[in-house]
DNA sequence: AAGTGGTCTAGACCACGGC
DNA sequence: CCGTGGTCTAGACCACTTC
C-alpha cells in the first residue's frame, strides 16, 4: 500500500472525484462548505498533505474556494471562458443540438500556405471538411477544417455528420486536442458564402482561423469559421 | 525556525525568486535544467516537499516545465495571450508608440443600457471618453469607453492625451484593473464610424465590447471597439 | 543503474476567521 | 477560543527517462 489503493487511483484523485460528483449530483451547492482537509484525512484515512493536495488542485481548477482560517466552500458555477470546444461542444453545453450539413469534403487536396500552417511540406495532400453550421433551419456559419490527409485518412462522412470532427479524430486515431490559436478579423461575405448561407453579399462576417494543436504540441486542424454579423458572438475573457 | 527564515519570506518563494532572477538575468535560458527537487532542498536547507513545491508552482505559472524522469526545464517565453492590455501597453509590447485623438470627453451624459451593465442606477452619469486610434497617420479605430462619472470625476484630457486611461485610473483613482469579459462580433461601418476613419460606409468591422473589471470585482469600464477590417486581428489562445 | 519527478506519510507550528 | 487553511519537516516508495 503505497502509490494506489483499491482502485488504480492516486488517493488524492479519489478524493476529489468524491467531492465532484457530490457537486455534479447537487448533493453540494456553490457556497456549501466542504469538508476540511483534517476531515477529509481521516475520513479518506490519508495524510494531511495528501487532503490538502486533492482540495489545492480543485482550486486552482475553479471547483472550490479556499479561504485562510474559514474554509473550503464550493465555488459558483463557472461559464467556460477561453475554451477549446467543438460546434458539437458548445451547442451541447447549452442544452442545443449540433445540426450541421457537410458541403465539401475531399482528401487530395493540396495549398500551400494552409500546409504551412500545419507544418507539413508544402506538396502535402490534405483532408478538408466544409461545413454549413445550422440554428434551428437558418445557416449562420460556414466552417471549413484541414488536416493531414496523410495522418487522418479515410475520414468517413457518416460519423462526421453525427458526431464532431473533435469525437472522431479522438476515438478513432488516437489524438487529443489541447489548445489553438485563434485569429479573428471582420471580412463581409463573398459570392460562395452568400449562397451557402443565404445571405446578401457583402454582409459582414465574422471570421476566425483556428489553428488547433493536439496535446502533443503538434499543429493538427486548420480551421477557418465565417460567422453571420448578428448571429454569432464570441465571448471571452482576459486577465490582466 | 518554521515558515519564515531569515527575511520575512515563505523558503518556497525564495526558491522560486532564485530561479527567476537566474532566468531574468539570462543566467538560464529557455530549454535550460533547473536543478532538481533534490538539489534544491539540500542548496537551500529544505525539505523535499518544499523544494518541490516551488518548481511545481513555477511549473503551473508556466516559467518552467517538469518532465517526469529527464528533469526541469525553464520554458521557452511565453506570448502573452489572452491578456487584459490598455491599447497604450499592446503598443508598447511591440515597440511602437500609442498615437490617437480624443474626439468625446463628456461627463454627464445618461445612458440606461450602459448604466445596467456598469451595475449602476439607471439615471448615473456616464463620463464618456471616446477615441480615434491611430497607426503611423492612419486611422484604424474607434474606441468609446464609458465609466461612472461620480466615481471618476474630473479625467483630464492631457494626461488621457499621453498617458493610458488604464494608468490614470490606477495612479489617480486607486483602483487595479483585473479582468474583462468581452463580446466579439462583426458589423458595418455607420456613417459617423466611416467619417471619423477616413472609410467607406459598409465597411466590416471587428467590433469589441468589454466589461472591464476591477480587482474587487467591480464593473469599472465598459469600452466598445470598433477596427477596421484587415487593419487589426485579434489573437486569442483557448485550452480544452 | 542512476537520477528524476510524482505520490504519500505522520506529524508540526503559524496566521487567520468567526464566534 | 477553536477550527481553518498555509507552510514545513524528514523521510519513503513508485514511475519514468536517460545512459
Amino acid at each position: 500500500m503505497t502509490a494506489n489503493q483499491s482502485n488504480g487511483q492516486h488517493a488524492y484523485r479519489r478524493i476529489q472525484n468524491v467531492i465532484r460528483k457530490r457537486i455534479e449530483l447537487g448533493k453540494l451547492r456553490p457556497g456549501d462548505v466542504v469538508e476540511s482537509e483534517r476531515e477529509l484525512a481521516r475520513i479518506h484515512k490519508v495524510s494531511l498533505m495528501t487532503a490538502r493536495h486533492a482540495l489545492a488542485d480543485l482550486a486552482r481548477e475553479g471547483v472550490v474556494e479556499r479561504r485562510h482560517g474559514a474554509g473550503t466552500f464550493v465555488a459558483p458555477p463557472k461559464i467556460h471562458f477561453n475554451k477549446l470546444m467543438s460546434y458539437t461542444e458548445q451547442m451541447a453545453s447549452r442544452g442545443l443540438s449540433a445540426r450541421s450539413k457537410i458541403v465539401r469534403l475531399s482528401s487530395s487536396e493540396s495549398d500551400t500556405e494552409i500546409a504551412a500552417r500545419l507544418s507539413l511540406p508544402s506538396a502535402s495532400p490534405l483532408a478538408v471538411v466544409q461545413r454549413v453550421r445550422l440554428a434551428g433551419e437558418e445557416p449562420f456559419a460556414l466552417e471549413t477544417c484541414y488536416l493531414s490527409a496523410d495522418e487522418f485518412h479515410g475520414l468517413a462522412v457518416p460519423s462526421l455528420e453525427r458526431g464532431s470532427l473533435f469525437a472522431t479524430l479522438e476515438r478513432d486515431y488516437d489524438v487529443t486536442l489541447a489548445y489553438a490559436d485563434e485569429e479573428i478579423d471582420a471580412t463581409d461575405a463573398d459570392q460562395r458564402v452568400s449562397d451557402l448561407l443565404s445571405i446578401p453579399r457583402g454582409t459582414p462576417m465574422l471570421r476566425i482561423r483556428q489553428l488547433i494543436y493536439s496535446s502533443k504540441g503538434t499543429p493538427t486542424i486548420y480551421a477557418v469559421g465565417l460567422y453571420r454579423s448578428g448571429r454569432h458572438t464570441l465571448l471571452i475573457r482576459r486577465f490582466r
